[in-house]
DNA sequence: CACGAGTTGCAAACGATTTGCAATTGGCGA
DNA sequence: TCGCCAATTGCAAATCGTTTGCAACTCGTG
C-alpha cells in the first residue's frame, strides 16, 4: 500500500526549495520564487500561460515561467502531465513526495486528486514477463468529473 | 479477459471504410483510401507528418492528413495517443475493434502492443467508490524498450 | 561590496496544427 | 449514364504552444 519509500534521511538531502535548487548551484530568483508559491497554492495541474496569469501582475515574462518550469521539471519539483488538449500542464511535487504517482483528473476543472497506491504494478510484472520489452515503465491516468463540478 | 462485447450485428453496422464513411455520408476519397492504407499496414501509432511522408509521393497535401485524421477520429477508426513528445499519433482501429484498450509502447521506435486484458477496471471501481468522481474513466499505457531495439 | 555565473526580458524563430477560400471531386438522384 | 451539389482538397497564411539568441540584469559567494 506505500509501495514507494522516500530515500530522505541524509541531511544534505533537506527541505526547502531555496536548499532544493542551491543543490545544484540554481538561484532561487524572485520569478521562480512566485512560479512555486503559485504552483503549491493550486492543487490542479497548470499550463504555463496559467501559471504566469496567476502570478503577481507582470511579474515575469512568459518565456521565464517556460524555463523554470523546465529546470523545476529536471530538479524533480514538478511533474509534467500531457492529456492530450494542446498544452502541457505542471503539477508541485513536495519534497520527498513520490514521483511515481497516478492521478484522478477531472475533466471539467482539471482538478486532480493524487491516487496513493499503485497496484499497477503487479499488472506491470505480467505484461513484462509477456512481451519481452526491457525497462518498461507505465503511465496510468483517471479521468473524471470531481463533486464540484457535476 | 474480453471485457467489452463489441455492439456489431446489425446489417447497417457494416465492416468496409467504404461504408463506414459513407454512414456518416462522409465520401472515401482518394487520399482517405490511401491514409487508411498507411495506418492499416503499421502497427505503430505514426504522427500526421509521418503518414503524410508514407503516402505515394505527393499524394496529397499535409493538412488533408490532419483534416482526414481529425474526421477518422471522430468516426471512431483511429485512435489518438498523445504520448508527450511534441506531436499527436494515431492508430487504426479494427472494425467492431474496442477503442478502450491499452498499449505497451517501446519507446525508441514507437511500436505498439495491444494488452488485450484490462484488469484496470476492477481498481477504476474502487477509485470511483473513495472520490466520488462520477463518470470516471482511465487511461493507462505502458512504455519500455521492444525486443527489437534492444 | 564587487564580480561572475546564472537569469531575465524581448523579440524572433520554430514546429505542430488549424483555417479561409477558390478550385476540384465523389456519390446520389434523374 | 450524366450532371449537380455538398463535401473535400490544395495552397498559403494564421494560430498556438514552446524554444532560443542576445544583451542587460541579479543572486550569492568570496
Amino acid at each position: 500500500m506505500q509501495p514507494v519509500a522516500s530515500n530522505r534521511g541524509s541531511e544534505s538531502d533537506a527541505c526547502c526549495p531555496h536548499t532544493r535548487l542551491r543543490r545544484e548551484s540554481k538561484k532561487l530568483t524572485g520569478a521562480r520564487r512566485e512560479i512555486l508559491r503559485v504552483l503549491e497554492k493550486e492543487s490542479r495541474p497548470l499550463t504555463n500561460k496559467e501559471i504566469f496569469q496567476l502570478l503577481p501582475q507582470g511579474r515575469c515574462d512568459l518565456a521565464t515561467v517556460y524555463r523554470s518550469i523546465q529546470l523545476l521539471e529536471e530538479l524533480g519539483m514538478v511533474k509534467k502531465f500531457v492529456f492530450g488538449d494542446g498544452s502541457a500542464r505542471f503539477a508541485f511535487i513536495s519534497e520527498g513526495g513520490d514521483a511515481h504517482r497516478h492521478h484522478l483528473v477531472c475533466t471539467s476543472c482539471q482538478k486532480i486528486v493524487e491516487i496513493g497506491e499503485c497496484i499497477v504494478r503487479e499488472l506491470e510484472e505480467r505484461v513484462v514477463a509477456r512481451s519481452n520489452f526491457k525497462a518498461v515503465t507505465h503511465r496510468l491516468e483517471f479521468f473524471g468529473v470531481c463533486p464540484a463540478c457535476q
